[in-house]
DNA sequence: CCGCATACTGTTCATATGTACAGTACACGC
DNA sequence: GCGTGTACTGTACATATGAACAGTATGCGG
């Protein structure tokens, strides 16, 4: 890949301060009257010139909308809404309208995740998942409907709360066991509903 | 003029939430889209409601301008790419080229972090914090030049490389405890640099 | 009851905007 | 010389977008 070009980099400049300026990014014409282009074609190439190079990024089509590679900002094409259901009981099942849900945007690449419509956020009440290293008030991003293999973090259904289990097998027949000694050891999966898998955790910083 | 209403309070705040994460204006059709209007109008009606009532500024005609109306100020930076460094040797300052820093994308918002220019993450390598429930593979978030308080995971630059301990004060001087049996307990903090004091974590499932 | 603002549905229209295609000129490496 | 990338001019096109027009329904103050 080659370098940025001087006229590039001035390119560049502008789009940085129009955005600085106006809390926006310029359109193509504007780029071009900036600069005297006579064609408006001499600014899209500039532009694709740098999303090549990696220096913007932008969402396709849409109207003003470039942004600095480089700058915290990033278009919504890595953004992904998750959902936060709390110790709710019906857990998963939300009663609540969607404006009252609390979510929490994550980039499904950074976490190595999928994006799916399935994916949601449970945020950990309590020590009980401390055996595996899960603080209360950590943020648990699972999937719903994801075949769990032995040894996967999951929620599960019990007494109509969400609760977070291990997932084993013992000869052959799936169980959930709990890591908090004070609850039984051996639940046998077929008994309750598996609502999904851990896929990633967020911890924030205390206080 | 009359008091904005609850309804177009509600199409101000989605406004507001767009641009912190987008970086940008929505367009009208997005904003009827995510309120389930059938018809684009609906919004126009919300928009001029708020325009003519002083909450909301925008460039007519121009394609996503609308611009929350008590700032024009740039909104904080929703989504920000955090550079990671692993178990390298100089730690946080880096030799290399900015193109190879692997970065993650993370919502500071959603963190509870600030998004400034001094933040990054840490790869953790091996179990030395599992004292403190971080595991190895764990991407630990840090802010470079944040007073640490007592009980602060923090990570520190020993033998040229960067590591991870537990900042504590005793008898008002601060020291450094390693939550790993191996190395000594006590280092006296004024002997070495903190890079920086873990805000967040994030973890990836195995596999 | 009337007037008025809010809160929409449904449609149409002008244009702002991103993108594609065709072409010219120049510099540079092989 | 030839291919490639940069740096433009000029035209054309599909569509995203803001704006306008014609309605319906509800609530609220006078």
């Amino acid at each position: 890949m080659k370098a940025i070009t001087e006229r590039q980099k001035r390119v560049l400049e502008f789009i940085r301060d129009y955005r600085e300026r106006h809390g926006g990014s310029p359109s193509l014409r504007e780029i071009a009257a900036h600069f005297g282009f006579r064609s408006m074609t001499a600014a899209a190439d500039h532009v694709r010139a740098l999303r090549n190079k990696g220096a913007l990024q932008w969402v396709p089509r849409r109207a003003r909308s470039l942004y600095p590679g480089d700058s915290m900002e990033t278009p919504d094409k890595a953004l992904m809404e998750i959902p936060v259901y709390g110790g709710i009981p019906a857990g998963f099942t939300d009663e609540r309208r969607q404006e009252e849900l609390e979510c929490i945007a994550v980039d499904p690449n950074s976490l190595g995740i999928r994006a799916t419509s399935r994916t949601f956020a449970l945020e950990v009440r309590g020590d009980s998942m401390i055996g595996r290293h899960i603080l209360d008030g950590d943020y648990v991003i699972l999937e719903h409907g994801m075949m769990p293999r032995p040894g996967d973090v999951v929620a599960a259904l019990i007494d109509n709360e969400s609760t977070l289990k291990t997932y084993h097998e013992r000869r052959g027949r799936p169980y959930l066991k709990a890591e908090n000694p004070e609850y039984p050891d051996f639940i046998p999966a077929s008994e309750l509903v598996i609502q999904g898998v851990m896929v990633a955790l967020i911890r924030r910083r205390k206080g």
